[in-house]
DNA sequence: CCTTGTGAATCTATTCACAGCG
DNA sequence: CGCTGTGAATAGATTCACAAGG
């Protein structure tokens, strides 16, 4: 056919966009240590994948290396921060303040990454009305989300963080008052709208993925051991 | 049971072994309500893939389903778990006990999966000596983790749940003591020898997952194409 | 020389489609 | 019949290998 189609942003693969923010954070690392321009062999040994695979990454935003000297740092930062969004505003809502809700609100990653705590929710009488976090958001009461959450004060992304009986019902909460995605933690798949965007992170399930492996490697004395990825998540955390 | 060495042909992809716990999960929640039978294309709904994909992860495990009727819920469960080595005592470190470490050692999966808390550790004095989690081990001081792990002692699977700056000081102490697998939370690279398996759980990066999709999406509105599609990720999204 | 960027080849995972069996 | 189990087809991701360019 004659004329390229006018291809919308390149399609970055999902196995890719997982990698961009460990790239980001080793690039952030080494210009703050001072290292202006890396290569795809430097920057792949840091963050233990193949020189090939960050170069077939980083091509896919666009061609900013120098061939012979390798990428700007700093420009690179700019162009993954792009890339990934993180150059806007995420305000993001916490329902479930626990161990595991208090720890992400107080996370390195959270506040450094553009996320801001819009509202915390939990059921505990006992948590409600304490501040929480670096910016000391107060806890409300799970009722108050649907009248706290709506109009223009709903949040781009809503994280469950509840024990797994209630996650359900606090995600149809969320996808009421408009919330496009939905980050959840409890060990539950959830219903979600097909326009609701849904990902899953399982401690339980790494750990049984671990055993499992483990236990292959005991049965097997010559165990090839599964050569994992060194760099982000499951890639099948998309159950839902 | 299970005598054979099948390890080249029964080899189950990764993908297969994160679904697993999915499958087991739902697997026991319908065994309470009292689905005894059930089949393919109903587990795949309620685990939101493909029946395709179900027949073919159930598959591996062996031939355990009835052809005109589907597999047996309980026996599908004990041949899961057999498979994912959850009925064996896996006991686990665990190095920092912050938010995240509690966390953990009290989230449902932990303790019900099989796995047991068998050391706790921190570097805060205020944190040392205090009782954590359902089975109440007391924190120690990470410098005795040494000798407090050492031999017969040595966990199955160490978790590194600490701040950044530490994980790989704590990694390395772990590995020296002879633990086989670790599961990290800290968001950083970290570096192990080529027989101790490692996976990372990272909060931060499925949040800028999730921008990096709500960003596309909202771009894709604007541009000339209005066609509805359920953004990114899973490929039976689309069942609705 | 260097290192990037990328088609081609390879490896892995998913879906299709139907044979085979209860 | 209905549903499993599985080769064959397709889609996706990684690695290879080298041309192109500073």
């Amino acid at each position: 056919m004659s004329g390229e189609q006018e291809q919308r942003s390149r399609r970055i693969p999902e196995a890719t966009v997982v990698r961009l923010p460990v790239y980001e954070r080793i690039l952030n690392d080494q210009l703050r240590a001072g290292v202006t321009t890396i290569s795809s062999e430097h920057l792949a040994t840091l963050a233990r994948v193949s020189a090939a695979k960050v170069r077939k990454d980083l091509s896919l935003l666009g061609s900013f290396g120098t061939r012979g000297t390798g990428y700007d740092t700093e420009f690179l930062i700019s162009q993954i921060d792009r890339a990934l969004g993180v150059d806007r505003d995420w305000p993001v809502a916490v329902v479930g303040i626990g161990n595991l809700g208090r720890a992400l609100v107080n996370s390195e990653g959270f506040s450094s990454r553009g996320f801001r705590v819009a509202a915390l929710f939990d059921i505990d009488p006992s948590v409600i009305g304490e501040e929480v976090g670096p910016s000391s958001v107060v806890v409300k009461h799970i009722d108050e989300l649907p009248e706290s959450l709506a109009g223009s004060n709903c949040p781009a992304i809503g994280v469950v963080a509840t024990p797994a009986p209630a996650a359900q019902m606090v995600t149809d909460a969320l996808v009421s008052v408009g919330i496009p995605s939905i980050l959840n933690f409890a060990p539950r798949v959830l219903t979600v709208p097909t326009d609701v965007l849904l990902r899953y992170v399982d401690l339980s399930i790494e750990l049984q993925v671990m055993s499992f492996y483990q236990r292959l490697r005991s049965e097997e004395v010559e165990g090839p051991l599964p050569q994992l990825r060194a760099v982000g998540l499951t890639p099948g955390a998309e159950l839902g």
